[in-house]
RNA sequence: CGCGGGGUGGAGCAGCCUGGUAGCUCGCAAGGCUCAUAACCUUGAGGUCGUGGGUUCAAAUCCCACCCCCGCAC
């Protein structure tokens, strides 16, 4: 089968790793532009890119698929498929017709849950013990195609985005060849999503990572769980921002204001939330590393009775 | 040239502004106390103060360059 990839974060690679390594034709990779990112500004790439520029393949980065100069070259490339996985642009149906068979797409959520950018760190957030993968055919709505294959995935409690991430995106790089072998094979009966059952997983913004100290205990841990590694759940201690990475949860149920330090304990902070206990166990300070609390507390004034998240601590 | 914070014994920090032979909380080792302990007491080992230059009688501290880590922004 000859294939025109579209991915561009960690979360393609497996994907475009396993169609590399199969009897498949990769005719091309197509991913977003180099952008000037991070620290400094610094020209970056993306991983599919990496991984593509090693494997020698070769690679398109339009600024817009959708333009006329990306119609024409996707045209020129005469592909069976268009699998795209975590790729970040829209496409329109001039897009989408231009393969033989049709575009499909991997998708990290059990459609028609969690449609959009974050399904992921979405479901954590909302303490699902359940989520999964779904391979569509692409329609020029966002995540609405008819599904062709779905796996249900469990979601167990030490899991972050991060490590959910990795197993869906390793999972879905398998589901994704099931997929294309029975394409071949001419063995699909699609399912329609059912519209009335759609939700929307928004990407995410540095400010959803502001911990509301007058929420549930669990819902800032799966806050915290979601957010992993970013944005990163945050809050501030004396003006300063101070990021928290990981956490539990304590059911102790107490009288005090959300946000106060009740205890410091060699496992971590005791902190007052609306409802039950905080045990925040790793944190970062503005401009220091990631640590846990043993080593954060030997070194930093902090003590009980101090408030997170009020900017100018009283 | 996007903005800012930081690199000090194994860990986390203070000291830097107002140069003058390195400190705190831990950890580690040995000994003591104890029925016992992650508790307490005593002693001890362990540091080219990121790297390279410069200023100075003297630099962790002032000046210049570079490397690395981190946050913002993106």
């Amino acid at each position: 089968m000859k294939i025109v990839f579209f991915g561009s974060s960690d979360f393609a690679v497996p994907s475009l790793r396993n169609l590399l390594d199969s009897p498949h034709e990769v005719l091309a990779v197509v991913t977003q532009p180099d952008r000037k990112k991070g620290r400094h500004l610094k020209v970056s790439q993306t991983p599919v890119k990496k991984l593509s520029s090693k494997r020698g393949i070769t690679i398109y980065q339009p600024e817009n698929a959708k333009d006329t100069e990306s119609l024409k070259y996707l045209e020129s490339l005469r592909a069976d498929l268009f699998v795209v996985v975590a790729f970040g642009q829209i496409f329109s149906k001039s897009v989408l017709n231009i393969p033989k068979i049709y575009s499909i797409n991997l998708h990290a959520s059990l459609l028609p849950k969690y449609r959009g950018a974050a399904p992921v760190s979405r479901a954590i957030m909302n303490g699902e013990n359940r989520t999964g993968l779904s391979i569509i055919r692409m329609n020029e709505r966002m995540d609405a195609g008819d599904i062709i294959l779905q796996r249900p995935v469990g979601i167990e409690e030490k899991d972050t985005s991060e490590t959910l991430n990795r197993k869906l995106s390793d999972l879905g790089g398998i589901l994704l060849l099931d997929a294309i072998r029975f394409i071949e094979q001419d063995r699909i009966t699609f399912k329609k999503q059912d519209e009335k059952k759609a939700t929307f997983a928004p990407k995410l913004k540095k400010e959803d990572g502001l911990i509301d100290w007058k929420k549930d205990a669990l819902k800032i841990h799966n806050m915290v769980r979601g957010l992993t590694p970013w944005p990163c759940a945050f809050t501030f201690l004396n003006d300063k921002m101070l990021k928290i990475r990981k956490t539990d949860v304590s059911p102790s149920p107490d009288k005090s204001e959300p946000g106060e330090i009740l205890d410091i304990q060699k496992e971590g902070l005791i902190v007052a939330c609306g409802k039950g206990l905080l045990i925040i166990k790793e944190l970062q300070l503005e401009g220091a590393k990631m640590m846990d609390i043993a080593s954060f507390v030997r070194g930093h004034k902090i003590e009980k009775g101090m408030f997170l998240g009020r900017p100018a601590c009283r």
